[in-house]
DNA sequence: GCCAACGTTGGC
DNA sequence: GCCAACGTTGGC
């Protein structure tokens, strides 16, 4: 068995998709702007080589569209030391950087996106964080889980 | 645009 | 350290 982990991240493809990622240089971007303790502990947490599903929020419908990976690990995010940027956080100090982010390359989309309807009525999902902890942005994603999504993925649409 | 869920803040 | 008020997320 490969000897990495998996996980979860959702954006708003308004601000920044799926499409964006695979578009940036060497398919790579910083994913900055994590202002949750939850979620900035898993960023913590991730290790090179780890893949990640990426969801898209806040669109219709919501669902999982890509494969990224972790290319490097966790490191400062500048965005909350900058006063003219959103996620601006006053309390951040730079020589004790409260938010960090990761590097993700984009792998490849879904053979076809995976609704949140559809997570949450197949058998082995309905556990996962997207349906449980609805709002946390960075989650974990068991074997499992991960190997059914990408098999539902393969499969035709319901 | 509404609103439920839930994380964060701040008064005490 | 409790907890009410407030702000944000994100599905619908």
């Amino acid at each position: 068995m490969p000897n990495h982990q998996y996980w979860l991240v959702k954006t708003e493809p308004s601000t920044f998709s799926f499409d964006d990622l695979v578009a940036s240089p060497k398919k790579t971007s910083r994913w900055d702007g994590v202002r949750n303790y939850a979620a900035r502990n898993h960023l913590r947490s991730m290790k090179k080589g780890d893949l990640v599903l990426v969801y898209h929020s806040s669109v219709v419908p919501s669902a999982i569209v890509g494969v990224a990976e972790v290319v490097r690990e966790a490191y400062p995010d500048p965005t909350a030391l900058d006063p003219k940027d959103p996620h601006f956080d006053p309390k951040s100090k730079p020589d004790d950087p409260t938010w960090v982010m990761v590097d993700l390359r984009a792998i490849e989309a879904l053979e076809r996106p995976v609704t949140l309807d559809e997570v949450k009525k197949t058998k082995g999902l309905e556990q996962m964080a997207l349906v449980r902890l609805g709002r946390l942005s960075v989650q974990p994603v068991t074997p499992r889980e991960y190997e059914i999504v990408r098999k539902l993925a393969q499969s035709k649409s319901s």
